[in-house]
DNA sequence: GATGAATGAGTGTTCATTCAT
DNA sequence: GATGAATGAACACTCATTCAT
């Protein structure tokens, strides 16, 4: 990619990379079309290619930003120390948030992402995706849930919890719903996890 | 579409079904492509169109066949009476399974179909998704879970085991998983919220 | 490319081999535009790419062709064991004026590919090519010009004469010319240098 | 064109029509490339815009230089009361010599300018060439060659003069043969045809 | 004067669709 | 019914040209 993309005024700089997270999300890679985000960010065809010299650039441009960008959210609101599973999901989600205030379509591009199947751009994009997910593996890997002793047991509440966020996320994002409303949702989902989790497994008290 | 399809010899039917089911629950509607049908299936180009006419037509056809489909096998597996939510759920899922072992990528374009954006399609599916998702609606809406009586807080249990279950189907069946092996996670994790939620609001025994 | 091609009728894999030797002779490689052979031939782009694929593999499949065509024409028309210059030349000019007739610029595409730069199409072309020069090569290489004793100074006239015909060629052809009338010139020009070079070095009769 | 082009220090000039001089030659009107010539000569795009209003501009530019700067060098070094064909032509040999110690690709440039097919150039380029060669046709047309006097056989021998140095220009440039191995090559040829020229029709002495 | 970001028409290539056999 | 050759609109990408700085 052409460096001087950065030099752009920040507005446009947005304005092309949420077009082109959007376009990708929808669509994936192979799919994608550049005159999607043409129409869409009112951009020319000829400066996307200016810029990123191709489709599959662009799209591990975006990759890269938005690993980067996400890993900043999380280093900046995210406690590392914390051990308590469900507290330290209600960080992840925050950052996540943060995240889609800017990017809104961020979150969804990563999560499509996963799925691509174009070799052209997974063996480019591999390694930033291994970056954070291992990051995001290593903090929740030894969080604890309250009363869930089993780790068999608990690996499946993290999960259930994992599947559930991200379900609402790509139920909601595609409806344009609010952030906001968005991220109230999923807390209020990890709360009610939280408190089944908790409860269940406690001795009654005799 | 020209009804001689039936006419076919049943196993080229679901041949050419199966191939439909999988190009377009893997690419979406519009990036599906009919060559790869073609190959997938080896049947020629021109005869797809014979029966179907266009490939919109193909599509909005194996969308009603598929939600016809899944209504018949649920209608000989699920116990319309049954109150109990997870017991319903396991039912539902049984029948889901059956359908997946002849149509292995069935539920997979029914989700993806969800997320199709194409209107020359969406507009023509619109009726039958409603049909399937107003069956579901209906069995599941007045089930109940022992011992959570808040509506809201049942609604919440409900939706996050959909999520986790079609969370578990996406994720399996992307990487190739056998069936059985699906269906048999999905009724651990059916088991697993089931416990959590009937336990947790139970008074304790004193 | 795909063998079918040459189940076409014969006349319209003639238009479609003329009209990609026209535009690659006149435009070389990387400028001949799909478009103006679209135009010059009336065959449909979709077509051309059916059956080679790509606009390389039309380039490499015209320069075999090409190539096997004059082969072949010289193999019915040039008497391998002739040994005087000039006569054998003659020989080759036949054989490429009934080449020319079928494919009028066939010769000055061949001339053409020999200053073609692009790597994606010199690469596969180069045995063909050195096939070819390998024959001429061994074909002239041996032979003799009456009184004309000096090796340095044969292969001079012979570079000459090469030199006049080709040149002859590309100025006849681009303005159109009649094959026959181009001809007959390269001949008048052949019996010129002859008698020049076989009369030059013969001692007077005292 | 912008007159102010003139008012450039000479050097930078020069370097802007030499790239365009090779970059036109080696890729002929249509597929010369604005960006080609920037990275050759270190100048930016807009300039040469603000120079020449537009590609075609430039090379009729550069067209009408080289033909004035030809002109200019046969002036000074072509006798024109000479009337020996040979003597003649190995005057112009130096002064095409010398125009190539400036501006090496000129010749090869005006060689492929003939064969331009670009009618949005050669309308505008017709003017030029057609002085060039009219002057050229003056000089030669009434020159002699020792004892040839048969007007027919004269002028084939001055054809295939022309076509040999010619070809050998094309053949040694094309290679980056150096300027001054060409012209002694040419010169070389031009020995060789007119021996044979002048003495095939002398009368044996007796 | 000098730059290079920005544009959009043009190019090679793909793909849904048609149609003669 | 069944095939696949043939079409042309749409896509990714390039390049001459413009214009704000």
């Amino acid at each position: 990619m052409n460096e001087k993309f950065f030099d752009l005024p920040r507005e446009k700089q947005d304005r092309m990379i949420n077009g082109a997270l959007e376009v990708f999300a929808k669509n994936g890679f192979k799919h994608a079309s550049t005159d999607d985000m043409v129409k869409a960010v009112g951009v020319s065809k000829g400066l996307w290619f200016h810029y990123f010299g191709s489709k599959a650039g662009l799209y591990i441009f975006v990759y890269d930003y938005s690993v980067k960008y996400l890993l900043l959210e999380m280093s900046t609101v995210v406690d590392e120390s914390e051990k308590n599973f469900f507290e330290l999901t209600k960080q992840l989600e925050l950052a996540k948030n943060r995240v889609s205030r800017s990017y809104p379509y961020l979150l969804l591009f990563l999560e499509a992402a996963q799925n691509e199947e174009d070799e052209e751009v997974t063996a480019q994009t591999l390694e930033a995706q291994k970056t954070l997910q291992e990051k995001v593996f290593a903090l929740i890997k030894n969080t604890e849930i309250n009363g869930v002793d089993d780790r068999a047991r608990r690996d499946k509440i993290k999960k259930l919890t994992a599947l559930t966020i991200s379900g609402i996320i790509k139920e909601r994002t595609a409806s344009g719903a609010e952030q906001e409303a968005v991220y109230r949702e999923i807390k209020a989902y990890i709360e009610l996890i939280r408190e089944m989790a908790e409860r269940t497994e406690k001795p009654p008290i005799s």
